[in-house]
DNA sequence: CCAAAAGTGTTCACGATACACCCATGC
DNA sequence: GCATGGGTGTATCGTGAACACTTTTGG
């Protein structure tokens, strides 16, 4: 507890990336898609990264990874939450510490952004389950914040996240389906959701090929899940 | 995404710190303990901070905690996770990054750590549930530290990590009444573990006032709880 | 014998699952 | 009409909570 730090701790950098997860549409199942950054000069040049940046020394981790995301993306997130902080001394060739973040995008947001022409170079979005070899140890980051997506999908309500305002309850179940990997049972999936103060009915309908599926939209004074400290409490 | 931090990233210092809990048997329900370090030096000189120190950049995060942690309270901790990594720009006169972890110390060997004569200076150790004002956001970090702790304790098997190698039930559970705060029903309790894999029976019994009351082992062949990426997958 | 903790057995409420069934729409 | 997804009702199973009861010790 010295209250200078050593010479040589000025040689740690600190960096902030994040695991931007939204959903693309497939005929059978959606698809949990990330965004990845290619990059541009050593170490790892040509490799695919998670989109991050060095944090500045005026503003906060979590201002950041927000900076960070809406530079990859053009688009602000309907949920960020801090994942972990990776500072193994080999994991790069310099000291480099990174604040790991992750991140849901709303799908339409997304087709929307990739639509314009403003999209930003060097990026493009991959299937979860279907990924290169990254540069330095962002493959184990990305199977943990996914881990982590499955794990609070389980228990809080943030699959919204990744829906416009107004969805069916199929829709729902879908993200449910795609980020959980399996199947649900489309009444038990009903009453459950029905049950609880999340969802809002709305007097819209999607009309499709079949029966017309009612509208729903989030209740946002739900809480949605801990997103760290200062939120549990 | 530059390969190069700027200029003004390395005035950016990592520090590392952690939330020790341990138990004190108290008459009634025992009570959750850390231990603090008294600053001697500004910023807070004479408060109370957590133990912790700089991140050396030989050293990993993991590594760093486990070293500030032996630093302080000369023990090897029982259970040893990341909590959170805090970056807001005004929580220190400089600009610190740090990364918290939070541990388990069984209680009988900090009891005896205390009894020894080499404990460490200007650390002592309070009651989670009535702190001085903290230097830095450490009251802020120990509240979310506790509400872990809380929240793990509900869903995984991490609280033998404060006790030792062999114990009663009814001291399991009075850990869990403890960092729980609330009364749990013994038969329920017992049941609870008995059924899980959890728990190895000796053929030992601790005698007191009442019937002796068998001794328990905990299985090392199960998985106590994740600890972050890495023990997931 | 009595008090108190150790340990057993039984019941009940509730949530998750499985699945049978009706409703409304496009074709 | 019929295929298909929207939406309702109901039986079942496993888990946790509540609690009555027996056992074993110290005093």
């Amino acid at each position: 507890m010295t209250s200078v730090p050593p010479s040589d701790s000025s040689a740690i950098r600190v960096a902030v990336s994040t695991v931007i997860f939204s959903l693309r549409s497939r005929p059978g199942a959606d698809a949990l898609m990330i965004p990845l950054v290619r990059r541009t000069r050593d170490p790892f040049d040509g490799s695919w990264a998670l989109p991050g940046g060095w944090l500045d020394e005026a503003e906060g981790l979590d201002d950041a990874a927000a900076r960070t995301l809406a530079e990859t993306t053009a688009l602000s997130p309907s949920y960020l939450e801090q994942l972990y902080a990776f500072g193994d001394v080999d994991r790069s060739p310099a000291r480099v510490v990174s604040v790991v973040y992750w991140a849901l995008l709303r799908s339409d947001l997304v087709d929307a952004q990739r639509a314009a022409d403003d999209a930003p170079e060097n990026v493009e979005w991959f299937d979860v389950d279907d990924l290169p070899a990254l540069a330095f140890d962002h493959n184990r980051i990305v199977d943990y914040a996914v881990w982590r997506l499955r794990n609070k999908v389980g228990y809080s309500r943030i699959a919204h996240g990744l829906l416009p305002d107004e969805f069916t309850l199929s829709e729902l179940r879908e993200v449910y389906e795609a980020v959980l990997g399996r199947r649900l049972d489309p009444s038990n999936f009903r009453r459950l959701l029905e049950g609880s103060e999340a969802l809002i009915p709305t007097e819209s309908f999607r009309t499709g090929k079949h029966r017309p599926a009612r509208l729903f939209r989030y209740n946002s004074e739900v809480e949605l899940a801990d997103r760290g400290p200062g939120f549990p409490g």
